[in-house]
DNA sequence: AGCACGCCGACT
DNA sequence: GTCGGCGTGCTC
């Protein structure tokens, strides 16, 4: 018997299966599936991998053995299929589709020991030393090798003196705690206790304790009883009690505290999307919900879940981003209690691994999580939600570049269960697909009847010619001191992108950049200094230019922290909080924030996307855009879309509680579509805009886009790389297609030419859907297959098939 | 990724 | 003449 195996540890440079023969004693065993250890390479090294296939078929080349099964961990048919899916769909390696399914930590850790074989005649030295050590049992290579002992090691392991023994170890290892059992009933307790000794006080206590709670952690009795193993040792022997080991998980934050299981009824339109979505249970159907902000989407999702659970099956509901999980986790956890499980790639791997295990043994019903939880190993899913849908995030930017919705559909149909995408502003691509792969459900009111807020538009050109010079129109700045007197609380939304504050000299322009990558460093109040957003280049602010020495150099721009102090100059009473990723960087500071706000010790927050996305704070009556078209003039296809997106989003933050909400937009471009249909919170206004604009032009949902970055440390080879890859791509096209059927962009030098001293290029291909399964093909012989021949050794080519921005 | 092979320049 | 630089290629 064979197996084709993937090994885990090696990347891209050997992303095939390898043939391993399987010895007899292994043939019962042995699954598809199986994590195993084999035998790899010229030192026949051993390597952790995983069994993708079973056969008969003796292969044309010699075979190895395989070494060891690791029968507990396995990949299910499922996932194997998910890996292959993967693989093909967006041109990664096995071993990363594989590393998306498993758990980080689950890696095994080899362990190489030594090991008496025979007694043996010291006959050195360092002979004796190591005799010595390995007579009181096996000893760990390293330390050998940090005394120095391991080449006459090696010799006593060649003349067969010592053994060398090679064990493979979970390096995330499950916690147990001690717990103390009591098989007392109470009744009996009168009894057990007159039969103790007058003295033992102690014993007495424990007893009357443990009968009441049956089951305790041992420490914790040790402590609140102050007692130690001593006084349990009679009570053991009597076999009133016993030890046990119980699993600890560790419990990421937001699953604790209460519960109250207290259920919202559903409203009428609310309950008409829950039925439409629970009948289809069973069935690999795709919904698109439409659902204003406020509308109660949340509590759907609920009574979908509990329906589901009720079944016995799970469900997976991811959000965009993780800050964005104790949230969602603590509305559910009040509703459903323990059964809620947390995936986002910021656990600690223990926490992870526990929830992974909890998932797998469906003692977790409700995996809640950002997009690497599309992933959860749901043995028996029922149900798949992805809230606020249309968010980026939710396309992985590093390998494999998968796209959670297509995840998501591809979930949906292997395991025949509904998947329901949710978002007050879905993707036009999304929307577009409502016509063939999704249906559209809709909740176009707030729940209990709340009114959208109102929103005003106001034209900083007319601010300008009326002589207001500050970011606050007046509209603005008299609804801000309105909403302060009133003891409201308001949220100033600031679009940072494109706004970079950056240092400069006003006397010769000089820029302080990066100088491994092409960009301007940012300037940061707080530590004064200037950083770099994509290596950690960082420099202390100089009070001179190194250019021209002058001392008009200065930072420049206007970041949120600029804005911030703006905000403290113009309402000096005001509280002043600031959200952006520079203030959320440390753990558990988004969430103090939160609460800040919660608790009214902030009236106002300023914030960068960030505030736009899913926070509910029922006193926030003013959202302000102060800037809402900086969006607009990022090149790139979304940016009509992003903007809307974010307007409405914000906007949408407003009046969430008993108080109506107020919405000013400033913006320099009033007329644009995008900002009008955002006034008149319009999606379908702006989708008909938007849809004709991308088949004009020729962007998705009409056709296809991959994007390809070539990357080397030498200019002149990278750029004889790129344009090599172009000709190679156009030759196998016009072979394999036509002509006429992909357009090739560039090469052309990515937006940041740099990054970390290497040059990037990039070659964009567009093309119809029909052709994706065919340029697919082209793009992974070219760039993958025959890699070699068309670029130089130092050259990396990514591949981003249907990116989200082609920056 | 590791490890060997192999083809060039600087040394005992 | 050989030691070792690392570019290239292979690993079931």
């Amino acid at each position: 018997m064979f197996v084709k195996v993937l090994l885990t540890r090696n990347t891209k440079a050997i992303d095939m299966a390898f043939t391993y023969h399987v010895s007899k004693e292994f043939e019962s065993i042995i699954r598809k599936g199986h994590k195993v250890i084999v035998p790899f390479g010229k030192g026949d090294s051993l390597q952790e991998g995983y069994v993708l296939e079973l056969t008969d078929q003796a292969p044309v080349h010699k075979t190895k053995d395989i070494y060891q099964i690791i029968e507990d961990v396995f990949l299910t048919l499922k996932q194997l299929e998910g890996i292959q899916w993967l693989r093909d769909t967006y041109l990664c390696t096995y071993s990363e589709a594989i590393q998306v399914f498993v758990p980080p930590g689950s890696r095994l850790i080899k362990k190489v020991t030594y090991e008496m074989s025979k007694d043996f005649e010291a006959t050195s030295e360092n002979q004796e030393k190591i005799y010595q050590l390995i007579k009181e049992g096996p000893v760990d290579e390293e330390v050998l090798k940090n005394t120095q002992l391991m080449s006459t090691a090696l010799s006593l392991l060649k003349s067969k003196k010592i053994k060398k023994k090679v064990n493979f170890q979970q390096k995330v290892k499950t916690t147990y705690k001690k717990i103390v059992l009591c098989h007392l009933e109470k009744k009996d307790l009168e009894d057990a206790l007159s039969q103790l000794s007058k003295v033992a006080v102690k014993q007495s206590r424990v007893l009357e304790f443990m009968t009441e709670v049956s089951a305790y952690p041992y420490t914790d009795l040790a402590r609140e009883l102050n007692i130690n193993k001593s006084t349990l040792k009679p009570l053991v022997k009597m076999g009133y009690i016993t030890f046990a080991d119980q699993e600890v998980m560790r419990r990421p934050e937001g699953i604790r505290g209460g519960v109250s299981k207290f259920k919202f009824p559903l409203s009428p339109a609310q309950n008409q999307v829950f039925q439409q979505v629970a009948c289809n249970f069973n069935k690999d159907k795709k919904f698109l919900l439409q659902g204003v902000t406020g509308s109660g989407k949340t509590e759907v999702y609920m009574a979908l879940a509990e329906k589901v659970v009720a079944s016995g099956k799970q469900v997976i509901i991811l959000v965009p981003e993780i800050a964005l999980t104790p949230q969602m986790v603590g509305k559910f956890y009040k509703r459903f209690g323990h059964n809620i499980g947390v995936v986002h790639s910021k656990l600690s791997m223990g926490e992870r691994f526990d929830q992974y295990n909890s998932i797998m043994s469906s003692d977790i019903k409700i995996v809640i999580g950002a997009r690497s939880a599309i992933f959860a190993p749901c043995n028996d899913l029922g149900l798949i939600i992805i809230d606020e849908a249309h968010e980026s995030t939710y396309k992985s930017d590093s390998n494999p570049r998968y796209n959670t919705l297509e995840v998501a559909e591809f979930l949906s149909s292997q395991n025949n269960v509904p998947l329901l995408l949710a978002s007050a502003t879905p993707s036009v691509t999304t929307y577009f697909q409502t016509h063939s792969t999704y249906d559209l459900l809709k909740l176009d009111q707030r729940f209990n009847q709340k009114p959208l807020p109102k929103v005003h538009l106001v034209d900083m050109k007319e601010e300008l010619i009326q002589g207001n010079k500050t970011i606050f129109s007046e509209l603005l700045s008299e609804k801000i001191e309105d909403r302060l007197n009133k003891k409201e609380q308001i949220i100033l939304f600031f679009n940072k992108k494109g706004f970079a504050s950056f240092v400069s000299c006003r006397n010769c322009g000089y820029v302080v950049k990066c100088p491994r990558c092409d960009v301007s460093l940012t300037y940061h109040h707080a530590s004064q200094e200037s950083k770099c957003s994509y290596c950690d280049y960082k420099i202390k602010i100089q009070s001179h230019c190194p250019v021209c020495k002058s001392s008009y150099f200065k930072y420049f721009g206007s970041g949120t922290e600029k804005v911030e102090s703006l905000i403290k100059e113009r309402f000096p009473g005001a509280k002043v909080a600031r959200l952006d990723s520079e203030t959320t960087s440390k753990k558990g500071s988004l969430e103090a924030i939160i609460s800040s706000v919660e608790n009214q010790e902030v009236d106002i927050l300023l914030g960068t996307q960030m505030v736009a996305k899913g926070l509910d704070f029922e006193k926030v009556t003013l959202v302000g855009a102060l800037s809402a078209d900086m969006s607009l003039n990022i090149p790139d296809y979304l940016a009509s879309e992003k903007t809307f997106q974010l307007l409405t989003q914000v906007a949408g933050r407003a009046g969430r509680g008993a108080l109506e909400g107020e919405v000013v937009i400033q913006t320099y471009t009033p007329e644009h579509f995008a900002i009008q249909g955002s006034v008149s919170q319009d999606y379908d206004a702006f989708y008909r805009e938007e849809i004709k604009i991308r088949e004009a032009y020729g962007y998705p949902p009409f056709v296809e886009l991959a994007n390809l970055v070539i990357v080397g440390p030498n200019e002149k080879r990278t750029i004889d790389s790129a344009f090599n890859l172009h000709r190679e791509l156009k030759r196998f096209i016009k072979k394999g297609l036509s002509e006429e059927a992909v357009e090739i962009l560039g090469p052309n030098p990515c937006i940041i030419q740099k990054i970390n001293h290497k040059y990037r290029w990039q070659i964009i291909l567009k093309f119809d859907k029909m052709d994706l399964e065919r340029l697919r093909n082209i793009i992974h012989y070219v760039c993958i297959k025959h890699k070699k021949q068309v670029v130089t050794s130092d050259v990396y080519i990514g591949i981003n098939m249907s990116p989200l921005n082609l920056l």
